[in-house]
RNA sequence: GGGCGGUUAGCUCAGUUGGAAGAGCACCUGCUUUACACGCAGGGGGUCACUGGUUCGAGCCCAGUACCGCCCA
């Protein structure tokens, strides 16, 4: 190892979102040339090391929720349940199993990477909460809270009833639901005319404030300014124009309750309405809700509102509504938007930086789709919900004594301070990653080698939560871009094209996988399958891997077994025997194009060029024409076989690093391990296109008299003889054809490709006149379309001449072929 | 509701600027050829979702339709 990468952190759990295209792309940078920058890299999701979801949810039940907020900073809300006492006994009792669990489950990840074969520095590890990291992080919330960007306020928050701590987006997964949409008549002050409003929670109307319409639906333009009565509590609702309002959807009234809506709130506070809650934080309905609702849970208060309105009358309709309601991916429950006094931060600012480095190209975006999606969340961004009611995690480095707030690094001086309880959301000591693992804020050596970085793979679903919040954080504290690329990589799904995902049962476990296949077989299957930006799991594919690394094995046991060290390695620019040439020139283009689509992270083209080159090139003709060489102990041979061995490990190393390793260890060239081993380069004089244009010809010569002698049913055994035709023919065609060219004299029962092929035992006359008609026909058809091409005059006349001439060349190739069947 | 992606061989997918439809797997026929049957050779198989348009020429460009998927609301 070279010491130069971070451990990758977080588990293989399931493959769809871990592909490992960081390791071939690092290597290529690790081994290729380049400045003064040396890489480091963040390997597959690369979520900093901290306890997931799932571990978080196994933690917080059994210390029951922890639920209390210092009210200072903020406006209290009226929902209840929020002033119970601290409990540091479990918080320390969260810290020692997280910690435990933590030393178990690096030791876990570290053991999949190391099955997959990850290319890292398994010696440097980082945990978010390292005393280090933890001070970088405490460094960064001062930081921007002096700078007035990190504040307390009340703010519509995805609240989970369930793990009762506000929980990120990305942790929200809405589904489909069937709800009854209610319609309810809100009578309109001073008039017998009623607004009706459509909801499908008819439980929140006790916090309604607001009745909206559309400014432009003239039905109730007549409306703005008036009031209606809300039923049940008998509030006036001010009825409000907002263009929010879908004139389409129901009456086109709409009942606004910033308390419990998302869009909603967004109104309430444009338009200046009270915000009230009727639901707590525990999902149940609060004394604000009135003496007949308070207490209940959420559904049943749903059944008691509607039932009420439906016996004061004003239940004016009932009918099944779809539509999609998020749930919490942690607890399976759902989500309740609710008001909540929660720590912010402003984003506009840090935002601004982060676009016009992706704007400029400063950072780029692979796939490009992707930039444009990013830039515009980007420039709609809202303020961060950085608070989470967790027992473990960051604590917010926040104090407080009285009406006194302090924030800093290390607790204030003076009695009587009290540390805010609220964690950092795990995206904010994330945010910092780049740097505050390598040292930051200290001017490590680290730092000023490592960053920036080169690339960054990830997953689209965190390109806002997590790559733009290191940008951001990158550019604001280390003072420049944390990586030049990003590389979003693809989602594969299951085999049957439904998502993977563990409550389905659709997962697939890549050390299951690694067990059946082996490691390198699957790293070569995710790259080849993973083309486009959504594709299925193929077996196929890594079956191709598998097929590719027993190929390898056993070409190189052939070279291995074979061939002498040479006395000197070094090669001719121009070997002798054609067929050296050409695999030297085959190789070459070989390299230059995979070095390329790595450069681009065209990862499927680049695995179907390793694979094809290693079979058809290779093995199917370069081994097969050479195989006299080899035995032979030919000297110039072996030195174009153990060369084109070495270079092709090197190339195929970084997809399949065990097997090419491996038999480095046999090859006499061995000098240390491959891991280390250069990235080819390409040797420009083994370019050699007039030898390639050759050797293609002889390709096809051969082929064509394979063909013909299964067409014409010829035995394998039987060696045919053939006269005339082109005596440059390379040697091979002879042998490989089993038709011995220019061999002999007579009267040729049929001719291809020129050479009269002599009769012979075995030829099966009338099979292959049969088939022969057939080609026949075929060849018939072909060329009646190429002269109706040509006989149209508007063709001849704007297609390029060049298009023409071609058309031309193969209408008398056909002819050619024809005239020989005869 | 808004945005994006997809629809090509039985299956999974390629197809660069418009110029004779490709790969892998599967299938068929041969082959115990001393590296490899996880192999070799040969072969069959496609109205490129549909409709219209541009063009000498469209899988590719334009408009629309249908179905599938993803993201956001």
């Amino acid at each position: 190892m070279d010491g130069r990468r971070l451990l990758p952190p977080r588990g293989h759990r399931d493959i769809g979102r871990e592909l490992l295209r960081s390791d071939p792309a690092a290597e290529r940078h690790r081994r290729a040339p380049h400045g003064p920058c040396p890489e480091r890299f963040d390997a597959g999701r690369t979520r900093p090391f901290e306890p997931d979801a799932r571990q978080e949810h196994a933690l917080a039940p059994r210390h029951g929720p922890r639920r209390h907020r210092h009210p200072v900073g903020g406006r209290e809300t009226t929902q209840g349940g929020r002033h119970r006492p601290a409990r540091d006994r479990p918080r320390g009792l969260c810290r020692r199993r997280v910690w435990a669990w933590k030393v178990d489950y690096a030791a876990r990840i570290k053991a999949q990477y190391q099955r997959l074969g990850a290319s890292v520095d398994y010696e440097r590890e980082r945990f978010t909460l390292d005393d280090d990291y933890a001070l970088a992080v405490r460094k960064v919330f001062t930081a921007l809270y002096e700078k007035g960007l990190i504040y307390r306020d009340n703010y519509m928050v995805n609240w989970d009833p369930g793990s009762h701590s506000a929980i990120s987006d990305l942790e929200v997964v809405n589904r489909e639901m069937t709800d009854t949409l209610c319609s309810v008549d809100y009578p309109v002050e001073g008039t017998d005319r009623v607004l009706t409003v459509a909801t499908v929670r008819p439980e929140t109307m006790m916090a309604d404030t607001a009745v909206a319409v559309n400014p432009k639906d003239e039905r109730y333009a007549d409306l703005v300014g008036e009031f209606c009565i809300l039923p049940l509590v008998g509030r006036r609702l001010p009825i409000i124009a907002d263009e929010h309002v879908d004139i389409e959807f129901g009456t086109g009234a709409l009942k606004i309750t910033p308390g419990h809506d998302v869009n909603d709130f967004e109104i309430g506070r444009k338009h200046g309405l009270e915000e009230i809650s009727v639901i707590g934080e525990d999902g149940r309905m609060t004394e604000e809700a009135g003496e007949r609702f308070a207490g209940m849970s959420i559904t049943d208060a749903q059944i008691a509102v509607a039932e009420a309105l439906r016996e004061e009358g004003v239940l004016s309709g009932e009918e099944d509504y779809v539509h999609s309601v998020p749930f919490s991916e942690r607890s399976g429950e759902r989500i309740e938007p609710l008001i909540s006094l929660q720590w912010f931060c402003k984003m506009d600012e840090l935002a601004a930086p982060v676009i016009a480095a992706v704007e400029n190209d400063e950072v780029n975006i692979t796939p490009g789709q992707w930039k444009r999606v990013y830039l515009d969340w980007m420039r709609e961004i809202r303020p961060w919900c950085v608070s989470r009611q967790l027992w473990w995690g960051h604590r917010i480095p926040v104090w407080y004594r009285g009406d006194e707030v302090y924030s800093g690094e290390v607790a204030p001086d003076g009695e009587g301070w009290v540390q805010e309880e609220d964690v950092l959301d795990t995206w904010f000591s994330s945010a910092i990653w780049p740097f505050a693992t390598l040292g930051w804020p200290e001017e490590t050596d680290e730092l000023k080698a490592f960053y920036p970085t080169d690339f960054l793979t990830t997953a689209r679903e965190i390109l806002f939560l997590w790559v733009a919040r290191m940008i951001m954080t990158g550019i604001e504290f280390a003072g420049d871009i944390p990586f030049r690329d990003v590389y979003v990589h693809s989602v594969i799904q299951a085999r049957d094209g439904r998502r993977m995902s563990k409550s389905l049962g659709t997962g697939i476990d890549p050390l299951t996988e690694i067990d059946e296949h082996g490691a390198d077989a699957l790293r070569f299957g995710l790259l080849a399958m993973s083309s486009t930006q959504d594709v299925r799991y193929s077996d196929a594919k890594v079956q191709q891997g598998r097929d590719l690394s027993n190929k390898l094995w056993n070409a190189s046991r052939l070279i291995l077994l074979n061939t002498d060290e040479p006395a000197d390695r070094s090669l001719p620019d121009n070997p002798a025997a054609l067929e050296d040439r050409w695999i030297l020139s085959r190789l070459e283009s070989t390299i230059e194009s995979v070095t390329g689509l790595l450069a681009e992270y065209d990862f499927a083209h680049a695995a179907q060029e390793i694979y094809s080159f290693v079979f058809s090139e290779l093995c199917d003709w370069y081994l097969e024409i050479a195989k006299p060489r080899i035995y032979d102990k030919d000297e110039e041979a072996a030195k174009v076989l153990l060369q084109t061995l070495e270079r092709t490990l090197a190339l195929v190393h970084p997809v399949m690093p065990f097997v090419t390793e491996e038999i480095w260890s046999y090859h006499p060239y061995r000098d240390g391990h491959l891991v280390v081993h250069d990235f080819p380069e390409t040797i420009e004089a083994h370019r050699d296109l007039t030898c390639e244009g050759q050797v293609g010809e002889a390709i096809t010569l051969t082929q064509r008299l394979r063909s013909w002698r299964d067409m014409a049913g010829v035995p394998p055994k039987i060696v045919l003889a053939a006269t005339g035709g082109n005596t440059e023919a390379p040697e091979f065609v002879s042998r490989l054809s089993r038709v011995s060219l220019g061999a002999a004299e007579g009267e040729p029962v049929a001719v291809v490709e020129g050479y009269g092929i002599l009769p012979s035992e075995g030829l099966d006359m009338k099979e292959l006149t049969d088939r022969l008609n057939v080609r026949r026909g075929k060849l018939e058809t072909e060329a009646k379309k190429i002269e109706g091409k040509l006989g149209n005059e508007r063709f001849v006349e704007k297609a390029p001449v060049e298009v023409v001439a071609e058309e031309r060349e193969k209408l008398e190739r056909i002819h050619t072929e024809l005239s020989e069947l005869g």
